[in-house]
RNA sequence: GGUCCCUUCGUCUAGCGGUCUAGGACGUCGCCCUUUCACGGCGAAAACACGGGUUCGAGUCCCGUAGGGAUCACCA
């Protein structure tokens, strides 16, 4: 980066109405990545101007959405809804320079214009007062503010995504800058704490590509120097359909709750709109290196969970045992009813990770792990248990008999003595083997099996090697 | 309906005029490995929406058509 260039501030602005969903993570994602790859600020901004529907659980999910997924937010979180007299203050300014102007017409007046301009296959520029004079409107008759918009020439934004997106002017409606009651409105108040708060880039969802001409002008009308914009496309559920509430957009403590990692999230939602040639495995170190804006796609993408499983299970597969341990011992306690003992702990430590490469999500693992709490008699699947026939049963009792000798239990010894009984009984070692996997794991899976029985201790395999035989 | 955006395998995507008989990943289907299930390895099926141009040459540029999406609030 240039040293004379300004340095690059970028923020996440969601409006409280909800939980942080999916598309909202990415828009975050994508704005922490380019201003932590260009050594910038990403600021956080609650748009809660909206009274009626601003709530503070939302703003407490969405925090805590952002925690989890660990992009952390220079400063504090802006409340814009705190800024409104300065808001107030840029609204009339305009006013006062022409350029905006009052508007005292009614809801019902605007209904009626705007129904009327969508007859004649028009915009609605919301213009009644545009050209009238304010004294022909009867005293104390609220009024609302609106931008003069202009109607002459075109105004185009070269979006860093999108390119080069031209509009004529005379689309642009007069919008609202203050309400009637003399609180601003969105469009106002997102352009003044952008300039206030100095954001360079401007990434959020090309859902605002529309109002970025708006918003323009008022930039323009201000005489304040326009950020860059990247609008991204949107994220689609898996049928193609726009994500809504009741449609898939889930919020992110949703995808914690069924067991995703937030580096795999993080992973995912990188790479749903944003590549970097054929790497698909990409570290947050190597995202932040990485990351442009030129390489986010313009077309919508489509959520895939499988996907997003692969990844999980691929940053299961990273992690140590202690971190797997960590991360399942609630869930697991809460499976089992109870506490883990410290003989149940040193056993998951050292069978978590082979169980993790099993895993696709936390659950997985946490009803995996299970196996080695002592949790007898243990239930089976129906793949164990048609493997446990009546005729099977002498071999488990005459194993369980032949393990009770074993004096040093671990993995060669043990592996030992599977073998020599099975030479002695002359049974092939998978004959032996299966029935034993299906006995002691009840059908879950797990990995090697004489390491498993190693972990799980001579007195617990031989007692569930005799709850078969005694059932 | 007006305006704007988008269109490569089922899905996410690579591709920035010739190296594309279009590459990778997930998923699917085979085979191998094997004490279950996975992992891993090998292989297969699978796409440039359509029609016109421009060009010696187009998945790549332009224009239409179709399809999809966004937006048109005193919501954000």
């Amino acid at each position: 980066m240039q040293p004379d260039m300004p340095k690059v501030v970028t923020r996440f602005a969601p409006s409280p109405t909800g939980f942080l969903h999916i598309g909202g993570a990415r828009t975050a994602l994508y704005n922490w990545l380019f201003a932590r790859h260009h050594g910038g600020d990403f600021l956080l901004r609650i748009e809660d101007t909206d009274r009626k529907r601003s709530t503070e659980p939302a703003i407490t999910a969405i925090l805590k959405g952002m925690k989890w997924l660990e992009l952390d937010w220079d400063g504090d979180a802006i409340s814009q809804f705190e800024r409104a007299g300065r808001h107030k203050e840029v609204a009339e300014e305009l006013l006062a320079e022409g350029k905006a102007y009052r508007c005292f017409a009614t809801p019902e007046e605007l209904t009626a214009a705007r129904e009327a301009a969508r007859e004649r296959g028009e915009n609605f520029r919301g213009d009644l007062w545009r050209d009238r004079d304010p004294k022909e409107a009867p005293e104390g008759t609220p009024y609302s503010i609106r931008i003069r918009m202009p109607r002459q020439g075109e105004t185009t934004i070269t979006d860093e995504v999108q390119g080069a997106v031209t509009v004529q002017n005379s689309e642009l409606d007069d919008m609202i800058l203050l309400r009637s009651d003399g609180t601003p409105t969105y469009m106002l108040a997102v352009v003044v704490d952008d300039h206030d708060m100095g954001i360079t880039h401007i990434i959020r969802g090309d859902d605002h590509l529309n109002n970025a001409f708006r918003q323009y002008q008022v930039y323009a009308a201000m005489g304040w120097h326009i950020p860059t914009f990247a609008h991204i496309p949107l994220i689609h559920g898996p049928d193609g359909k726009k994500l809504s509430k009741r449609h898939g957009a889930l919020g992110v403590d949703a995808y914690e709750e069924m067991g995703f990692l937030p580096e795999a999230m993080r992973n995912y939602l990188l790479r749903l709109g944003w590549s970097h040639g054929d790497d698909e495995i990409i570290s947050t170190d190597e995202a932040i290196t990485w990351f442009d804006l030129e390489h986010v796609g313009r077309s919508p993408a489509r959520f895939d969970f499988d996907k997003l499983d692969s990844l999980n299970a691929h940053y299961l597969r990273t992690m140590d045992a202690k971190s797997l341990l960590s991360s399942i011992k609630f869930a697991l306690e809460d499976h089992i009813g109870r506490a883990l003992d410290s003989v149940e702990e040193a056993r998951l430590l050292k069978a978590l990770p082979s169980l993790a490469e099993r895993a696709k999500r936390l659950p997985d693992l946490t009803e995996s792990a299970s196996l080695f709490c002592n949790t007898r008699p243990l239930s089976l699947t129906d793949n164990a248990a048609k493997q446990l026939t009546e005729d099977i049963i002498p071999t488990l009792a005459g194993l369980a008999d032949e393990l009770e000798a074993v004096t040093d239990w671990e993995p060669t010894v043990i592996k030992a003595a599977i073998m020599s009984f099975a030479e002695a009984k002359d049974l092939k070692l998978g004959k032996v083997m299966q029935p034993v996997r299906a006995a002691v794991t009840g059908g879950k899976p797990s990995g090697d099996l004489v390491e498993t029985l190693a972990i799980l201790g001579q007195a617990e395999t031989i007692g569930r090697l005799r709850d078969r035989v005694a059932a």
